[in-house]
Order: C-alpha cells, then structure tokens, then sequence
DNA sequence: ATATACCCGACTAAAATAGTCAAGTTTTTG
DNA sequence: CAAAAACTTGACTATTTTAGTCGGGTATAT
C-alpha cells in the first residue's frame, strides 16, 4: 500500500513553494535544492501540475511556477490526482460487467473495497496544502 | 494507491471461508472453485496465513483450512499483515536517522503522511471479517 | 545576444508483482 | 497397506510498474 514518489515529491514541492514563494515564481531550480529532488524529475512533476491547473508558470530569467490557488484552498487531492494518483485500491472498474473475478455479479469483497476507497479518498479531499504547513518544527 | 492481490485473494479467500466452513475443514480446491482464484496461488497464500496463525490447516482425505478465530474477531489488518502488506504510504523509515530526502531532519511533509498512515491502519483495525458477510446482495 | 528557466516526448534500468512449477509430506479410507 | 486427497515449501520467471534520465526544444528579461 503505498504512495508513488511522484505524488509525493509533488506535494513537497508545493508545499515548498507555499512556503518560500513572496508573491513572486519559484524555480524548480530553487526547489531542487532546497528539498533535494532531481531537477529532471521536477520538471516531469510540474508539468502534470501545470496541465492540471495547480500552478501556472513564468518563463523566462526569474521565472518560475506560482500556485494558482492559495494553500487554503488547494486539496491536497487536486495534487494527487494530477499525478494519476488515483485512490482505488483495486482495480474492479464500476462501470465494467465484469466483476474481478470474471463472474457477471460483484465478489464478496466488492463493497468493503468501496467503503476503502471512500474513507481513504475522504482524507485526502479534507485536507489542504496549507495543513502542512502549521507544524513549526520541520526544517526546510 | 492500490492493494496487492495476495491480500485481496486472502481477503476474499477467508470470507468465502467464514460462508461455507460449517466448522469443518474448507479445502483449497473448493475454495478455488468458487472465487476464480488460481489453486496454486491460493496454496502460496494461505501458507502465510498460516504462519500468521490466521487459519490452522487439516491434512489428509477431507481436509482443509480452518478459521482460527470467529469472523467477528478477526481484523482486517492481521490479515494484510500476515501478506506482508504494510500500511506504510511512503518508504521513511520511523528509527532511520536519515529522512527521505536525505538531511538530518523531517521533511516537510512527514508528519502529514504519518496521518495518512494514521487514518488507513484505525480503518483496518475496525473492521473485522464479519462485515463482509452483512451485504446479502452478494452472489458466492 | 545570451543566460535562465520552462516545455515535452521518449527512453531505460531497476524493482515489484502475479502467478507457476516441481517435488515433496501427511492423513484418511477402502 | 495402497492410493488418493490435500497440505507444504522453496524456487523460478514473465510481466508490469516505477523511478529517474536524456535530448532537444521555446520563451523572456536584461
Ligand atoms: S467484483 Fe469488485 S472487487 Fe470483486
Ligand atoms: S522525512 Fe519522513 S517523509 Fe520525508
């Protein structure tokens, strides 16, 4: 049961961002360093985020990507699912016929995989970015 | 964010258990019948099932697994524990001096993931093998 | 002009996973 | 006792997923 690196640099990065960006664009550059994340990945993550719509970028000399949103208002969900993190522990699709195991009716298991995801999808649509950000002991 | 199989079988595989076994002994093969799951595979599981003092096996003629606790003792979580699966959401270890990025101390995010893996275990440990077999919807 | 920084598709190496195979041992029952 | 049913165990492999890199762009401030 685990989370991909992807979605996890994602909301560090951006967590990183709402820290250290004034109003002004963060290169990925600065978040390289400062979170010790291979720029070349950063890259990959961030254009997911921007075709997503969490960030917006600024080209050019003192460029950089700037949160659309503020952190107060951003799911930490949004960031997950930009990622093609999907929350769906299983792979037995709704729409589908089929059931996982071949037969035409849901397995036994079905819907407490269901209630899984649901509880699980719950937590990450409750919090924001800006949850992050309250504990003062963490370096950055 | 997904579950492995080997803990969906087992999951599936103990349900179907809890429906048939009238305290005797459930066979691999019927078992296997029923849910769709390959024999051999289910031979693997439920080898850590019984390591893990899930199940307790009868040999010979008529044999088969037994339930080592009523289904309304026994949680979810032992049984994904018993199939290695960890509810760990990101690789950090806990005692490890070194955190995920490699500094001295937490990272930003830490204590945010510790929640998560917070809110998926106290999900696991609540429920219990019994609360799958509520739903009478379900076709065996 | 040129350096900085975003843009984007393709690629690869490594790790995890799902599932199989072979070769047993134990126990019941005819 | 012999044979069949059913559990036991470790090793093995093919597939898929994941993490991370590379190369060659384009836009813009100074
Ligand atoms: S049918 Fe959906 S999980 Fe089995
Ligand atoms: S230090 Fe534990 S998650 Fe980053």
């Amino acid at each position: 049961m685990k989370l991909n690196t992807k979605s996890r640099y994602a909301v560090m990065a951006l967590a990183d961002m709402a820290v250290f960006s004034n109003q002004k664009a963060v290169s990925l550059r600065d978040i390289s360093l400062r979170q010790g994340i291979s720029l070349l990945y950063l890259e990959q993550i961030f254009l997911k985020l921007k075709k997503n719509n969490i960030v917006k970028s600024v080209r050019g000399i003192n460029g950089g990507y700037m949160l659309v949103k503020i952190p107060k208002e951003l799911k930490i969900l949004d960031i997950l699912l930009a990622l093609d993190q999907k929350v769906k522990t299983i792979g037995c699709k709704k729409d589908s016929k089929k059931s996982c195991n071949g037969k035409s009716t849901k397995c036994i298991t079905h819907n407490f995989w269901d209630e899984l995801d649901i509880h699980i999808n719950s937590f990450f649509e409750s919090k924001k970015l800006s949850d992050l950000l309250k504990n003062k002991e963490v370096r950055y």
